[in-house]
RNA sequence: GGGCCCAUAGAUCAGCCCGGAAGAUCGCCGCCUUCGCAAGGCGGAGGGCGCGGGUUCAAAUCCCGCUGGGUCCA
C-alpha cells in the first residue's frame, strides 16, 4: 500500500516530534513521540493500565466520561446530536447499529440527505453480536457499548475539516483533558474497509488498549477504480467523511484500571448477579481478584477465535504459573467458566435493556430474532449459575441505571416480553425433554444428526441436550464445529436484485401534493416509451407506500384513454393506458376515478389512525412492519409480542373511531428532514425512511405523525367508521390487522348482516336466536350420529345374535359366520358387537353386500390361533378378493356376487385349521 | 425471506417409519370403602385423529395443497 503511506504524513506529527516506526512483532507502521519497538497494541504489548490507570486526573464514571467527550467537541464547534435507536430501522442492509456512522448511512454518506449537523458529536449506543463467544472471557469484549464520535462531512464545495484537525482534536482531548502522557500514545496506521467504503485510518492506542479509531473515509467501491484494497477496486468519493469512534466503556476502564472492562462498567449489576448465583468460589476473595487481574492481562493477548477453548485455557494457565500463581487446571477452568457467565450475563442483559426498550420484539425474524437469541443464551447461563431471579429483574436494573437515555414508558412492556420469553423457553425445554426421552427410548446414544435436528427443529441447544441426556445416564459428544454444520445447512440463497428502470424526463410535477382532492388537470405529454406515457404534471397517484395507483382516463385528441396503471420511476411518473394514440407534445386532460381514490385516502388515513390507537393500547414497541391498502380493505402489520386479544381489538377500534368522531385535522406537508426528526423523532419512519432533504410529514393532529407519501383525508371525520375485520399472526412477533374504512366498512357490515340472515333462515330461527339454534342443531347432530351407530348395533344385534347362536363349535372354538347389509363400516361395527358379547374363543367371518360389491371381514379373539390374514390371502388368490390384514383381523372387497361362496370357503379353511391342532 | 418439526379425548402425549377394530396417563362423573376427607378398588362418559384433495379393498398412518403452532438460519 505504498500510495497509502503518504496519507499519514501529517503536519501535526512533525510539530509534535512524532516519528514513524514499524512494529517488530506485527509489522504494522505506527507513529509515536517516544522511540518504541512495538506498536503498543495487544498482542504485541500487554495491558499496562490494569491496577495502574493511564487516564490521569481522576476516576471517571460513564456519565462523566461521556459528558467530557461531548463537551470537548461541543466547545470546538460541533453540534451535539441525540443518540439514534440501536435498531437500524432506516436501513435495509443491517439490523442493528454497529457504529456511530451507521446513523448516517446510506442517505448522508451518499449525499442524498444533509447531515443533522456538520460537524457533529454524538455518543451512539451500538450492539455487536459477532463476538458473543468472547464476551466475558477476554476481559474486553462487550456486546453493547457506546461509540463516542465526532463526524465531519466534507463536500467538494464545502470542506469542514479533515485529517490534521481530527488528529489534533484527538490528541488534545487525550493529553490535556484526560491527562494521558504523550509518550504513551501511539497512532497505528491501518487501511480501513467497510460497507462498500474505504480509507486510511489511525488506531489510537494507549497502554495496550485501542481507545479510538480515526477513519478518513474517502474511497468508494468501484469496479473501474484504480485503488486496490484487499482485492477490491475503489475510486475517490465526492463526499469525504471523518468517521471517528471512541469507545466510551474502554475510556472508563482505562480510567479505573479494573481487571476487566466488566468490573469497570457493570459493578452495579455484577453484585446483584453474584448475590443470587451459586458460585464455586468467592468472587470478592483477594486471591481470586489477583488471579482475575493477571488472567485479564493475559487473556487480553488471546484471540479466542480459531482456538479450542481448552488449548487456550492450557496456555493461559501456563502463563499464570509463570506469574507466580499456583493453578489447578480444573479449579481454574471452573472459576473462569463461571466468571465468564457472570460477566456475560451482565453484558447481555444490558444489550437486552437497549434492544427491548428501543422496541425490538422477540421473534423468529430480524432484530427480534437476535433479541431472542440473546435472551436464550442468557437464560442458559443463568441456569448454569443457578441464579434464582428473573431475567427481567436484571434487564430492568440496567434500564433504571440508564433511565436518562431509555424510553422508560417501555418498562412494563419489557418486563412482560421477557416473562413471556422465559416461559416460552421453559416450554421449549420441557417439550424437548419429551423428545429426547423418546429418542433415547429407541436408541442408546445421540448422534450429531440427532443434535442437529434437536437444535434446528426443536430449539434445543446441544449444551441443553447434553444436560438433559445426562439425566438419563447418556453422555453426549458435541462436535466442536457444531455451529458451522448448522450454518452449512442454512447456506444463504443468492437473491437477484432487479434494477428499476430509469427514464430520462424532467421530474413530473405531482399535483396531488398541492391539493390532495384535485381530480383533474391538463398536462402536456413529454414522453412515450415502453408503453408508458410521461406528462409534465399529473393528478394520478402512482403506486407506492402501500397505496395502489389511481385509475381514471386521459383525454387526448378528443379520445378517451383508460388509465390502467401508474408507476413512479425515480421522480418521473409513467401512465399506462388501454390503447395507443397519444403522442409526445399532445395536450391531455387527466381525470381520476375519484371513488377509488377516495377509498384509498380513507383507508390510508385509517391506517395512521389505527397505528396511533395500537400504540396507545399495546405500547411503544408497536411499529409498522408493513402495510397494504386497496379500495375494499387495508391491512397493517405491527410488531407485537403476544396475540392481540379481542378486548384489545375492541379498545383499538374504540379509540380509532373516537379519533374519527373528533374530526381531527390531518396535515400533510414537506418538512426539512432535520427539523422533522428533531420535532418528532424516529417514530416518523414507520414505513421505512424516505430519501431526500425534505420529507413529507403526515400528522393526525395530536394523535399520530408519520413520514408518508400517500394521499390523505384532510380531517379524520372523512374516514368514516373504521372496523377491524380480523387479526392474524403472520410471523412470530408480527400481528396483522385487517380493517375497513368508510363505504368499505358499510359493505362489510352489510355482508355480515346478509350472512346472519341467511343462517337464520336456514336454521329456521329468528336472528336473535341464531347461536342457540345452531348450537341445538350441532348437539342434535352429535346425538343422532351416536344414536345411528347404536341403532345399527341394535339392528344387526338380531342378526348378530342369530349368528352367535348358530355358531359352529369346533374344539371349543366357536366359528361365527353370517351376512349383513352394508359395507366395511357396517362389517366393522358388527365385529365390534361380537367382540363385546363373546369376548373369547371365537372366530368370525362375515360377508356384506353393497353397491353390487361384496365385502368380507375375518376376525378372532386373541386366544384363538387362526391367522386371519393367511385365510384372506387364500381366498384372495382363488376368488380375486382384494384385501388383507393382520393375524387377528382382516378385511377385503371383491367385485363379484360370490360373497356367500367366499364366506363358506373361509369357514371351511378355518375349521380345518382348528382341527389340525 | 428461506429451511426443518409438530397438530389424535378437557390436559399431556403414544400410535405414523412398516396402512388393517382409536389407545395410555391425569382430570371428570357414578358406585364401593369412610363419621367426613385424602388414598384405594370397580365402573362410566368423553374423538370432526387441524382442514381439503389424492392413492388404496382399507388412511390417524402414504402423497399433494392449505391453516394454525414451534424452531433454526440470514
Amino acid at each position: 500500500m505504498a500510495e497509502f503511506e503518504r496519507e499519514y504524513e501529517l503536519e501535526f506529527f512533525g510539530e509534535r516530534g512524532f516519528r514513524r516506526y514499524v512494529c517488530k512483532k506485527c509489522g504494522s507502521a505506527f507513529w509515536s513521540a517516544a522511540e518504541r519497538a512495538t506498536c503498543g497494541d495487544t498482542p504485541c504489548n500487554e495491558y499496562s493500565f490494569i491496577g495502574n490507570p493511564i487516564i490521569g486526573k481522576k476516576k471517571r464514571s460513564i456519565e462523566d466520561m461521556r459528558e467530557t467527550f461531548l463537551n470537548f467537541f461541543e466547545k470546538r464547534g460541533h453540534e451535539r446530536i441525540n443518540r439514534y435507536p440501536v435498531i437500524a430501522r432506516w436501513r435495509t442492509d443491517v439490523l442493528l447499529v454497529n457504529a456511530s456512522i451507521y446513523d448516517f448511512q446510506p442517505h448522508v454518506t451518499s449525499g442524498i440527505a444533509e447531515p443533522p449537523a456538520n460537524p457533529l458529536v454524538i455518543s451512539q449506543p451500538c450492539i455487536r453480536m459477532n463476538d458473543l463467544d468472547s464476551v466475558g472471557l477476554t476481559g474486553k469484549h462487550i456486546s453493547c457499548f457506546e461509540m463516542m464520535a465526532h463526524h465531519a462531512f466534507n463536500y467538494p464545495e464545502a470542506e469542514v475539516y479533515w485529517k490534521e484537525e481530527t488528529v489534533r482534536y484527538c490528541h488534545e482531548l487525550l493529553t490535556r483533558d484526560l491527562g494521558i502522557a504523550e509518550e504513551d500514545i501511539t497512532y497505528k496506521e491501518h487501511t480501513w474497509v467497510g460497507g462498500g467504503n474505504a480509507g486510511p485510518s489511525l488506531e489510537v492506542i494507549v497502554g495496550g488498549l485501542e481507545l479510538a479509531t480515526l477513519v478518513f473515509m474517502n474511497l468508494v467501491k468501484d469496479d473501474n477504480g484504480n485503488v486496490v484494497i484487499e482485492g477490491e477496486r475503489y475510486s475517490p468519493m465526492d463526499i469525504r467523511v471523518v468517521d471517528t469512534g471512541y469507545g466510551l466503556e474502554r475510556f472508563v476502564w482505562a480510567s479505573l484500571g479494573t481487571p476487566t472492562i466488566y468490573d469497570a462498567i457493570f459493578d452495579y449489576i455484577i453484585s446483584e448477579i453474584i448475590e443470587n448465583a451459586r458460585l464455586p468460589f468467592n468472587f470478592y476473595d483477594e486471591k481470586i481478584r489477583g488471579l482475575i487481574s493477571d488472567y485479564a492481562k493475559v487473556a487480553g493477548l488471546m484471540d479466542v477465535r480459531g482456538h479450542s477453548f481448552h488449548d487456550l485455557i492450557d496456555d493461559i494457565a501456563r502463563r499464570l504459573e509463570k506469574m507466580g500463581h499456583k493453578v489447578d487446571k480444573y479449579e481454574f477452568l471452573s472459576i473462569i467458566t463461571s466468571l465468564q457467565k457472570v460477566y456475560a450475563i451482565a453484558d447481555h442483559t444490558k444489550s437486552l435493556a437497549l434492544l427491548l426498550s428501543d422496541g425490538a420484539v422477540p421473534s423468529n425474524i430480524k432484530a427480534g430474532y437476535l433479541a431472542r437469541l440473546i435472551i436464550r443464551r442468557t437464560l442458559r447461563m443463568m441456569e448454569d449459575l443457578k441464579i434464582d431471579i428473573k431475567i427481567a429483574d436484571l434487564v430492568l436494573h440496567h434500564m433504571d441505571r440508564f433511565s436518562y437515555m431509555l424510553d422508560m414508558e417501555m418498562r412494563n412492556v419489557v418486563k412482560d416480553m421477557l416473562e413471556i420469553e422465559e416461559d416460552r423457553y421453559a416450554r421449549v425445554v420441557e417439550k424437548g425433554k419429551g423428545v429426547i426421552s423418546s429418542l433415547l427410548g429407541r436408541k442408546k446414544s445421540l448422534s450429531t444428526e440427532d443434535l442437529i435436528v434437536l437444535y434446528d427443529s426443536h430449539g434445543l441447544h446441544p449444551s441443553v441436550v447434553k444436560k438433559i441426556a445426562e439425566g438419563f445416564g447418556v453422555s453426549v459428544d458435541i462436535p466442536r464445529d457444531f455451529h458451522a454444520i448448522i450454518a452449512e445447512r442454512h447456506k444463504p440463497k443468492v437473491k437477484e436484485v432487479r434494477a428499476t428502470k430509469k427514464y430520462d424526463y424532467p421530474p413530473t410535477k405531482l399535483l396531488y401534493y398541492d391539493d390532495q382532492k384535485l381530480t383533474k388537470c391538463r398536462a402536456k405529454v413529454v414522453g412515450v416509451q415502453d408503453g408508458w406515457i410521461f406528462l409534465d404534471q399529473t393528478v394520478f397517484y402512482p403506486e407506492g407506500g402501500g397505496q395502489p395507483c389511481d385509475h381514471g382516463y386521459l383525454m387526448a385528441n378528443n379520445k378517451k384513454f383508460k388509465v390502467l396503471d401508474v408507476q413512479k420511476f425515480g421522480d418521473v411518473v409513467g401512465h399506462k393506458v388501454d390503447s395507443n394514440g397519444i403522442r409526445v407534445g399532445d395536450e391531455v386532460e387527466c381525470q381520476i376515478d375519484w371513488e377509488r381514490r377516495a377509498a384509498h385516502m380513507r383507508h390510508h388515513s385509517a391506517t395512521h389512525v389505527i397505528m396511533g390507537a395500537c400504540r396507545r393500547v399495546l405500547g411503544n414497541h408497536v411499529w409498522q412492519a408493513g402495510s397494504q391498502l386497496s379500495d375494499r380493505e387495508a391491512r397493517l402489520d405491527i410488531s407485537h409480542y403476544k396475540p392481540i386479544s379481542s378486548d384489545e381489538i375492541k379498545k383499538i377500534e374504540y379509540i380509532a373511531n373516537n379519533a374519527v368522531l373528533s374530526c381531527l385535522p390531518i396535515n400533510a406537508e414537506f418538512v426539512d428532514r432535520k427539523i422533522a426528526e428533531q420535532k418528532y423523532g424516529f417514530r416518523l419512519y414507520q414505513g421505512g425512511v424516505p430519501e431526500g432533504k425534505k420529507i413529507r410529514v403526515v400528522e393526525v393532529q395530536g394523535f399520530d405523525v408519520e413520514a408518508c407519501g400517500g394521499t390523505h383525508c384532510t380531517n379524520t371525520g372523512e374516514i368514516g367508521m373504521i372496523k377491524i375485520v380480523r387479526c392474524e399472526r403472520i410471523q412470530d412477533g408480527v400481528e396483522r390487522l385487517i380493517f375497513t374504512a368508510g363505504i368499505a366498512s358499510l359493505n362489510y357490515v352489510q355482508e355480515i348482516n346478509d350472512t346472519l340472515e341467511e343462517i337464520a333462515s336456514i336454521v329456521r330461527v329468528p336472528r336473535k336466536d341464531v347461536i342457540k339454534g345452531v348450537e341445538k342443531i350441532v348437539n342434535e347432530w352429535k346425538k343422532l350420529k351416536k344414536f345411528a351407530e347404536k341403532g345399527q348395533i341394535k339392528d344387526f344385534g338380531n342378526t348378530v345374535n342369530e349368528m352367535i347362536s348358530k355358531a359352529k363349535s369346533v374344539n371349543d372354538t366357536r366359528i361365527i359366520s353370517g351376512f349383513i347389509e352394508g359395507g366395511i363400516k357396517e362389517l366393522t361395527n358388527a365385529a365390534k358387537i361380537i367382540r363385546e358379547s363373546v369376548k373369547k374363543g371365537y372366530v368370525v367371518v362375515i360377508g356384506a353386500i353393497a353397491d353390487a360389491r361384496g365385502y368380507i371381514l375375518l376376525a378372532r379373539s386373541k386366544d384363538v390361533d387362526v391367522n386371519c390374514n393367511a385365510v384372506m390371502a387364500e381366498v384372495a388368490k382363488k376368488y380375486g378378493v382384494k384385501g388383507g390384514g393382520k393375524a387377528d383381523f382382516a378385511q377385503g372387497m371383491v367385485e363379484t356376487d360370490r360373497i356367500k361362496e367366499i364366506v363358506w370357503e373361509c369357514v371351511n379353511i378355518i375349521e380345518k385349521a382348528i382341527k389340525m391342532r
